[in-house]
DNA sequence: CGGGCCGCGTCAACCGGTTGACCAGATGGA
DNA sequence: TCCATCTGGTCAACCGGTTGACGCGGCCCG
């Protein structure tokens, strides 16, 4: 009956093990196992089911996470690296969070800045997770490796591939020419840009869909509007800085990301200039509580959560290495902030 | 040389085993683990050491995370639990990050929606982690069982516990004494307080300190004027509307955490009521990007990456069952936003 | 010339669960 | 009566590394 282990006691750990449940109860390790964790194979009596059980607890018996996904050759759990420090990660860590525990798995969120470091890739390729989902990577990250790991399902979330197609992303060309026509709806006809870094792939795509929205309503582009930042507060201050050295200014803006857009209006307000009274401005994404803000920024919601709840679903249903290709078609709303107003006559519908 | 392994090819998992590359250097598995964690007891001839490493390299060999974990009795990870999209944990989270990499750690992040689930009760006690941080726990959280749990440092972040003292928090009393003296530097008499939920150990501090503030000062307290809510912008929401119903209002609020200052902020603004035009608002913590908002709420900014930094190394550092009592003693500095003025005059001084 | 030590690894037990094969005794049907 | 089946488990290999004890040939030293 005693398997030769040394008892919780001995043993450095105070922790009980299997072996210590399986001698209170009288049992071999195997009916603990199988006990414990609902083996339907195994045919006990209740009578000794419940001995098990009752050690378990008086022992506070808990499964040894690595003896268990040693044995079990998985992980229980999935990894999510995202972006260190934006707020607009929360509600993707949310979705994806939620998928995890519908099905018993947990989540493990960790963050990066920008690229993988080798610490991670590491530990993503050491069966620590049984899926990876990698949110926000830049341009020319080393996920590639990832990718060619045999039976580590990977995907991209927010960001396409270049290599391995494997990835889920919103719409966000639809998202910014919804935002440039409101614009325009608006009455704007002198428009400027202040779009993500190049290589990334979001900035890009929303890029196009600022240009498309323009061409379609027969707009120029003037280039000295068309500035390219960081995702950030930071990078949108830059960006409007550089907008604001044009000898003709924009009558709006539009922030190709929320934190970007924040940077945008300081800026803006720092020259001066009121928003929406002298500039319109507005931004994809909501940040968490913006609509407590006031003034609150106007901007094109996307669906982040359910992005998160989505990536989690493909990564998690379909084979390690099928293709996945996936742009989330949902509703796309404008969330009135109060940043958005007509131009002013003097300027309205003229051409510079 | 071949220890009995099945070769790569032929297992499920495409992953090479130590088993594969001892075998392609022709050396035993024991070689293989030693040359890879640099033990200094093994003496192997640079030649050996080379083919080892190359075959590593050329099986993109990865040791298994569980098989480690399992054998070393350890997991080489420290996990943090924190509350569920709260946009104050996110420099937590940076500082506890940056001191696990320091020590070669992984950190693990979850969220909890005030609680512990016994999910994730589970999990800390099932040796995934070598120690736990746990943040923003509500009062009566089942955290104690983690606390008798042998040889899992656990530390209470942000939170002091009743039962094992474990614990690190920031000063929060003094933090709303500043807060509220800035106030009354400002000319403020009739102050209200917008409180965090009873039970909660900060909010229980801060309220001290914010009685404490304006006894020092000889000032009144309108039982109608203190009022708990959640620490989210819906409960600042609440709270704004329910001292607003008193027949008199304050002149100022102090608002217990930065999201509940924005929903009081919103709910004044609803209310018809300027701010600071007609009340002052301050709030404890700074939200990220705060900066950059225009308005910006004024408030008093607490280290809280600092806290994060500081948890990891205390619970890293110390003994398990060590005694942990840290009140972090910092520079504490008001961040000048732009939500508080004088009172007009006709109030200024009155009593009521 | 023999013993000890050094250089370079090998051996095998162990970490703590999991899982399919197997088995003893009781029951039951032919 | 005898074999088949069922009940209620036991047994042991295995997951993939880690680690301390041990082993062997060669050289040095007395």
């Amino acid at each position: 009956m005693n398997h030769g282990g040394r008892s919780a006691a001995l043993r450095g750990t105070g922790r009980a093990t299997i072996a210590d449940v399986a001698e209170q109860a009288g049992v071999d390790r195997a009916v603990v196992s199988k006990v414990l964790s609902d083996d339907p194979s195994l045919r006990v009596r209740e009578e000794t089911r419940q001995r098990v059980l009752e050690a378990a607890t008086a022992l506070r018996y808990r499964p040894n996470f690595h003896a268990r996904g040693l044995a079990r050759a998985q992980a229980g759990a999935i990894g999510l690296l995202v972006p260190a420090g934006n707020p607009l990660m929360v509600p993707i860590i949310a979705g994806a969070e939620e998928v995890a525990a519908e099905r018993g798995l947990l989540l493990w969120t960790a963050s990066h800045e920008g690229g993988l470091t080798e610490r991670y890739l590491r530990l993503l390729r050491s069966g620590a997770v049984d899926a990876a989902l990698l949110a926000g990577l830049r341009a020319g990250h080393d996920a590639d490796e990832l990718f060619r790991d045999p039976h580590l399902p990977t995907l991209l979330v927010n960001r396409r591939s270049v290599g391995a197609a494997r990835w889920v992303v919103l719409d966000d060309e639809r998202a910014t020419r919804l935002a440039t026509e409101y614009l325009i709806a608006h009455g704007h006809r002198r428009i400027g840009w202040a779009g993500g870094p190049a290589g990334v792939d979001t900035a890009e795509r929303r890029q196009d869909g600022f240009r498309d929205a323009m061409a379609a309503a027969g707009l120029e582009l003037d280039p000295a509007w068309i500035v390219r930042a960081e995702y950030t507060a930071s990078g949108g201050a830059e960006a409007a800085a550089t907008i604001l050295r044009s000898p003709v200014r924009p009558t709006a803006i539009v922030a190709a990301d929320a934190n970007e857009g924040l940077g945008v209006w300081h800026a803006l307000h720092a020259h001066g200039l009121s928003v929406p009274g002298d500039v319109s401005l507005i931004a994809i994404h909501k940040l968490p509580a913006e609509d407590y803000r006031i003034p609150s920024m106007t901007c094109v919601e996307m669906p982040l959560k359910q992005l998160g709840r989505r990536a989690a679903e493909l990564v998690l249903d379909l084979p390690w290495d099928a293709p996945i290709r996936e742009t989330l078609q949902t509703e796309l709303t404008i969330s009135d902030g109060t940043t958005v107003a007509s131009p002013p006559p003097a300027t309205r519908g003229g051409r510079f």
